[in-house]
DNA sequence: TTTATTTACGCAATCGTTCCCGACAAAGAT
DNA sequence: ATCTTTGTCGGGAACGATTGCGTAAATAAA
């Protein structure tokens, strides 16, 4: 860029000083001596000299930047994880890479080869629902790619995770539900495939066993583009309707599935929570001033975001492969509105 | 990264070339024979090379990504606005960097001072309601970075701008209400300092004149960090309700407004819209489930970014110095609803 | 056959930084 | 007085890709 016209070497021809002096003075080697090193700071920050990253970039092998790959951003559960993920990195000189994968497996491999080809230091990833052949990933996590989970996570993927504690979450909701009377509690899941479905399907379970009421299959309904488009969350919730003994409560599995729940019954003109409890996973800010403010589940975005850099922090700036790999499980908050 | 171990002069090793007829190959210079590009092209193909995008960026002077600062990417229609950007930023290889001012100026200078160390080949940016000073952003124009406004704009400077139809979408939404026979109609307004704030106070004032309603002053109220922090909504909802004569409708200004409006009513059990109708400026999907659902102003978000990035491509990619800089006006759309 | 032109490729400089080696003086050690 | 150490600095080779220029061989034109 015209920018930053201004380079090293134009330092060091104004101070007739040599490159490499004018370089350790501005990384503060000690090898220089401390009048030097002031005078090349003064001058720099005169000129208002800014290094170039690329060639830094290019010099270090490292790019200062990572990659950041969500379903999708306007998601807000997504959004505010990457505010907590920018926050962290902003405050260390990393800049954040977003994209989106829409929830489509191709769109992310595309997204993931962009990214990878050579450009970034480490990657978040909550992959899309459809996700299923992570051969790509483990072949770049293989060659040494820092890489941190959040949220969906690959099991077999060794690396730092960071995930909302789903199954307790779950659980919370479905007591709930049960505490509140209802006895026949439908689950409207995300992706049968997906971490996060699966522990939350387990907590629902859970609840429902320990209230010794029987977990039955047809009570469980899947969308497998986690509410991406409405018409998943339609049939599904269709075929509950459609039950000889229809469900009193809905637990939804994930921010979009709630909302596409609560769209459907308005639709249907179905009550809630007299003809319809309703409860899910939702970190949106609006689901209070819905009518009936709806109850949620609601997970730490911001801090798993933040949690999620840090710990890819500590992989890209450790000299040594690590070894030893945590999986942080914060945990969800049970907000109990007038939908249930 | 050690993912792309593999280089040209890697390539032209093992084929006995050298890495300018291995570089111009894979460039599809008119200087090499089709059989040699053939056997570049394969074995580039088979070792699954990838070129290193820093020692590009720094050979080219470029680096093939674009800035993006908005306020707040958990806003409905900047994350609409971003999808449409990066929709065509990637179709044309270029990486964008999101980054948030939170309606902060001072965060916005941060991030717009951190984008243009060399770094960004164009910038799109919708500015905080708190920017006044656009000196640095003069500045990095004047030295040649090509900018594109979207939403928010800075009239002193002459650059390619993307914006809704403020005016009219103020003016339909105005209209609207006086038609439903609302006649004391307050704004409740961005900060007075932005574009679009001007723009749709316009839209509202002449609406009334139209209808012969006068204009009352204490009818317009502010909330300088757009509805970011909900107290600021609160008092400006605040100092209408202690009015002598009471608005019978609302017409908020942003999304953030509009929903910040609904909370305060639903907060003080003010019924829509029977005491009080709301209308608003907003993108998100949520509003139609709201209750009552919500009368809005949506703005073509996705397109507006779509626009702005083909007009920024055009900026970046042309040789000489643009001269003739467009403003497009994209008109919105009323969405008629129950809190009218 | 000689000269001019085209084709196809290699050499080496370059982008801006970093950093391994030396160089060389002054200071300290023996 | 000689040798070693320490403190400062410069030369120059990288990092990986691009590209102007030079040139050999092949072809066309004379």
């Amino acid at each position: 860029m015209k920018l930053s016209a201004v380079t090293i070497k134009d330092i060091s021809k104004e101070l007739n000083l040599s490159t490499s002096t004018v370089s350790r003075a501005l990384r503060d080697s000690h090898e220089i001596s401390i009048e030097t090193k002031q005078i090349v700071l003064d001058y720099a920050r005169k000129i208002n000299y800014k290094p170039n990253r690329n060639a830094q970039s290019l010099k270090e092998q490292k790019s200062h930047s990572i990659g950041v790959i969500v379903s999708e951003i306007a998601n807000s559960f997504f959004s505010q994880v990457i505010n907590g993920i920018e926050s962290i990195a902003s405050k260390n000189g990393y800049t954040v890479n977003i994209s989106q994968s829409m929830e489509s497996a191709e769109r992310e491999l595309m997204n993931l080869e962009y990214l990878t080809s050579s450009f970034i230091d480490g990657l978040i990833i909550s992959v899309s629902t459809e996700t299923k052949n992570h051969l790509y990933l483990k072949e770049v996590h293989e060659k040494g790619l820092p890489i941190v989970f959040v949220d969906r996570v690959i099991d077999e993927i060794e690396t730092h995770k960071v995930i909302a504690d789903n199954f307790k979450g779950a659980y919370k909701a479905t007591k709930h539900l049960i505490n509140k009377g209802y006895s026949k509690i439908a689950l409207v899941s995300n992706h049968a495939g997906l971490s996060i479905a699966k522990e939350r399907l387990d907590g629902y379970k859970a609840a429902l066993s320990e209230a010794k009421i029987p977990i039955k299959e047809n009570m469980i309904v899947f969308c497998d583009h986690g509410g991406m488009l409405y018409s998943e969350v339609e049939s599904a919730m269709n075929s509950l309707m459609r039950l000889r003994t229809k469900p009193d409560a809905i637990f939804a599995g994930s921010d979009k599935i709630t909302t596409g729940c609560m769209r459907f019954m308005k639709n249907k003109k179905i009550r809630i929570p007299e003809d319809l409890a309703l409860i899910g996973f939702s970190n949106n800010d609006l689901t209070e001033l819905l009518s009936p403010p709806l109850s949620v589940i609601k997970q730490p975005a911001f801090e798993m975001g933040e949690a999620a850099m840090t710990l890819l922090l500590s992989m890209m700036e450790s000299k040594r492969p690590q070894q030893k790999f945590e999986t942080r499980i914060q945990s969800t908050e049970l907000l109990i509105r007038k939908s249930t």
